[in-house]
This record gives structure tokens, C-alpha cells and sequence, in this order.
RNA sequence: GAUCUGGUAGCUCAGUUGGCAGAGCAUCUCCCUUUUAAGGAGAGGGUCCUGGGUUCGAGCCCCCAGCCAGAUCACCA
């Protein structure tokens, strides 16, 4: 264990003086919050009595008089110590001692007190009773605000915020933003589907054979069976055989595990959606995913656009559909319909594509593809009908048997989505896995 | 996995030609009863990522070794 700093020997030294004064840090019994930072800005009223709890932020101590931040899960109000509303008797240790000397930015604490407006006009608690919660034994990273709204101190290092979420969500309250958007996005997906009667599963994550997508799985071990198991990289053919035992659609929120390359849009664990529904097409899984979209925008930010970075991302249906031939066409003004290999290598190696000899038409054109096309495309845009050697899952399109009735959305230049109509010729499906592995 | 950039106080950072390790905030002591990046006076706090090399002397120098992170690339989604 490293050494403690001095921050963490004084804030031990007064935790032991908290326990000699007879005052437990961290108490068993509940503390009746019955307000929130938000609640009491919301509703006002001078004189109200509120009992709230949460985290020490700031002090600032004028003599008898201090006001401090604190900050709940919904924000910050600002609190006034005074030491005769404390400590109303001869006693002023509470203020002078606990409050003064013993208490730490970062401690967590109760307080019961009334509200009222300081004479900047400031919604603030005057606290009448406090009650230490939670003693903070760790110095916490402090930004401030200033009033230019320029952020001082900022707790920024990436390793420190990634290592430590806890602190980067107690100092950085966007950090805190991220994660309830993500609940409400994935609240709003289940609500779309449940509403059609999707019926949501679990699938086994641990599996004999890691399936359904090209990936290197992590490995492990079942003692008692002693076999090796499969972090699953994909859910997709546990889905596929429950659409074959007869449910007509079923979904499920899915950690999948990629033993790859990590980076800030890359990470070993990521969650996957993936949904079936049984006599569908591509055609409707468009409409669906539209639609699904633009719900989902409403449900997290309450209209339909979001931002993204400088991008300002229109979610209302419907979205372009273009086809990856036409796509190449508009931005290279080359045609890959009837093309040889030899024909499309050229051309990549002309256009200065990285392309080597041992690709084949499929991954040719997905080349071309992803280096001239995809990043084209900011707003939701549904790319259709792959070449057949990229897609051995999926059915050979109804008009033309080189190319497949798959679609990809693209928004911010990535591919968010990803469809079949699924193959369902067993005896196509291994030729192509076949055809595949060679 | 490759390349580039970085690692100095609890946090954010500066550090001159190689010559006693610095600032702001935080911490500690004192003053201050409506402040808000509060203010004033004083004090303490360092494995300069780790290890090696050069040098009388290294935070600084080394086509030096390693650890960690970020960015870009490869792989993947």
C-alpha cells in the first residue's frame, strides 16, 4: 500500500476526533431526505422547513458565517452555516469544531434546515441541524466555475477519469448525463418494442462455439464439465433458433466480447440490440428502424434532432435509401455493376485504396466502399443491397442474385445498424459458409 | 500489434544553457456573521512514472530498456 499523503493522515486524524466527540462517520441509521436540490428550486417557498442529503462540494468560511455547496443526484444547492443558528446555547463546538474543523469537501452530509433568498437573490437552505453521513477520507479532484462559466482545476486526465468513473461522475456532472441518456435510450427501445409485442430474452453468454459474427472470442474454462467455453461476440443464432421454435419476434440487449484492438469507439465489452421478427423484409426492418429512431430521439432529448460533436443529427423519418452501387457511383462516378476482380482492384489501386491481391469482389468493393462513401454520409442514411460475398447470413436479393437484401444505416460517417432478410435455405446457408472457408 | 505524443505536489500546470523543485487551487494555523472562482496574513506538502547510462552535478541529455495513458493506424463493430 502506498504511503498516505498528508490530505489522508489529517482526514484520518479528524475521523478519530469525530469518534472521541462521540459522533459515529458513518451512521447506520436513515436520514429522512425528503427534498432534493431540484425539488427545492422547483417549488420555492421562503421559510420552508427541508431535510436533504448529499456531498460537501464548497466552503467558504467567514468567521461565524459560511456558505458551502452540497450536491445531490440532481445538482447543487448552496447551504448557510451560521453559528448561532447552530448553536443557539454556550455550547458552539458543533460549529466551531465539527463544522469548522472536522468536516472536508467531499464528506457526505445530512441537513435540516429552512430556505431562504441571501441578498444576491440566491436560492439558499439555512441550516439548522447537520448530520455527518459519510467522512470522506480521499482529498477529492475540485473543479470550479467561474463566472464566465470557464471550468478551473478541471479534473481532465483520461486515465484518471476512466480508472476512477466514480470521482469523474462526483466532479464532472455531464459524465452523469451520459449514463441516464443511455438508460432512457434503451428504456425507449424496450417501450417501442413491447408496445408491438416483441418478446425480449437472454441468450447463453457463455457458449461451446463463439458465433454470428468475425471476431477473436475471449476464452475460458468450465471446471466441472472441463471444457473450454466462449465469451460470446454475437447473440444473433440463439435469436434465429427461437424465431425457429416459433416465436414470431424476439429481441434481446446483448453484451457481446471482442478479444480485438481497443479505443475510445472500441471497447472488449459493448452491447449490441439485436431484434428478429419472423415474414418480414429488409424493406420493413427500414420502415421499423425509422420509426424506432425517431422515437427514440423524442423519448431521450425530447425532440427529434440530437447533437453530436459540431453535428446536429435529424432522426425524423423516413431517411434516404441508396444503394451501395449508387453510392459508389455519386461519389467516385465508377459503376461496380458487372465489374471483374481484376476490373475493381484496378480501379481501387487507382483511386490509392489500400487493396492487396488476396481480396475478393466482395471485400473490393466494401473497400471502395468504406474509403470514398461512408464518412459522406452525417445524416441517417440506410446504404442497401451488399455484394453477396460480404454477406454469407444473408438472402441473395429478389431481382438480382449477386447482391444480397441487406442495409446498413450510416450516421456521423459510422455504421449504427446493420439487417438482413435473413437466409433461411439451410442448404445455401452451407454453401456459403463453405464457400467461405476457402 | 505499429507509430507519434505525454507522465513534475491531492487537482490543473510551468520549469530557462545541465547547477538549492515552482505557481494557482486544495490542505494546515490565525482573522472575518448574506458569500459565491469570497477575501487577508502565515505554514506544510515532491520516488520529477520505474530502471540503467553520460556527467563533478540530471526534472532537463541518451537512435537506452520497461510500465502506464492518449491520439493515429492495423484488426474489429
Amino acid at each position: 500500500m502506498n504511503p498516505l499523503s498528508e490530505q489522508e493522515i489529517i482526514r484520518r486524524e479528524k475521523l478519530g476526533k469525530l469518534r472521541e466527540m462521540g459522533i459515529n462517520p458513518y451512521p447506520a441509521a436513515l436520514y429522512p431526505v425528503d427534498n432534493t436540490s431540484t425539488s427545492i428550486k422547483a417549488d420555492f417557498k421562503e421559510g420552508k422547513q427541508v431535510n436533504v442529503a448529499g456531498r460537501l462540494m464548497s466552503r467558504r468560511i467567514a468567521g461565524a458565517a459560511s456558505f458551502a455547496e452540497l450536491q445531490d443526484s440532481d445538482g447543487r444547492i448552496q447551504v448557510y452555516f451560521n453559528r448561532d443558528e447552530i448553536c443557539p446555547g454556550d455550547d458552539k463546538s458543533q460549529y466551531n469544531d465539527v463544522y469548522k474543523k472536522l468536516l472536508d469537501i467531499g464528506d457526505i452530509i445530512g441537513i435540516e434546515g429552512e430556505l431562504f433568498k441571501t441578498q444576491v437573490g440566491e436560492m439558499t437552505i439555512m441550516v439548522k441541524k447537520f448530520t455527518l453521513l459519510t467522512k470522506a477520507l480521499k482529498p477529492l479532484p475540485l473543479p470550479k466555475v467561474d463566472a464566465e462559466g470557464k471550468v478551473h482545476d478541471g479534473f481532465v486526465d483520461p486515465e484518471m477519469r476512466y480508472r476512477q468513473r466514480y470521482a469523474d461522475l462526483v466532479v464532472n456532472p455531464q459524465v452523469k448525463e451520459v449514463f441516464v441518456k443511455r438508460t432512457k435510450l434503451f428504456n425507449a427501445m424496450r417501450n417501442f418494442f413491447n408496445e408491438r409485442e416483441y418478446f425480449e430474452v437472454e441468450t447463453p453468454i457463455l457458449q461451446p462455439i463463439p458465433g454470428g459474427a468475425a471476431a477473436r472470442p475471449f476464452i475460458t474454462h468450465h471446471n466441472s464439465l472441463d471444457i473450454p467455453l466462449y465469451m460470446r461476440i454475437a447473440n444473433e443464432l440463439y435469436l434465429k433458433r427461437l424465431i425457429v421454435g416459433g416465436f414470431d419476434g424476439v429481441y434481446e440487449f446483448s453484451k457481446n466480447f471482442r478479444n480485438e484492438g481497443m479505443d475510445r469507439t472500441h471497447n472488449p465489452e459493448f452491447t449490441a440490440m439485436e431484434i428478429y421478427v419472423a415474414y418480414k423484409d429488409y424493406n420493413w426492418m427500414m420502415d421499423f428502424t425509422e420509426r424506432l429512431l425517431e422515437h427514440c430521439a423524442v423519448a431521450v432529448n425530447g425532440e427529434t434532432n440530437s447533437q453530436f460533436g459540431e453535428q446536429t443529427i435529424e432522426w425524423k423519418a423516413p431517411y434516404p435509401r441508396i444503394t451501395m452501387r449508387q453510392s459508389i457511383i455519386d461519389f467516385t462516378g465508377f459503376d461496380i455493376d458487372g465489374k471483374s476482380e481484376a476490373e475493381l482492384y484496378a480501379f481501387a489501386k487507382a483511386e490509392g485504396i489500400d487493396v492487396d491481391a488476396t481480396m475478393g469482389k466482395g471485400k473490393l468493393i466494401d473497400e471502395i466502399f468504406g474509403e470514398k462513401c461512408e464518412g459522406n454520409y452525417i445524416q441517417p442514411t440506410f446504404i442497401t443491397d451488399y455484394p453477396k460475398e460480404m454477406s454469407p447470413l444473408c438472402k441473395a436479393h429478389r431481382d438480382n442474385p449477386e447482391l444480397t437484401e441487406r442495409f446498413e444505416l450510416m450516421v456521423c460517417g459510422k455504421e449504427i445498424a446493420n439487417a438482413y432478410s435473413e437466409l433461411n435455405d439451410p442448404i445455401d446457408q452451407r454453401e456459403r459458409l463453405k464457400r467461405k472457408l476457402h
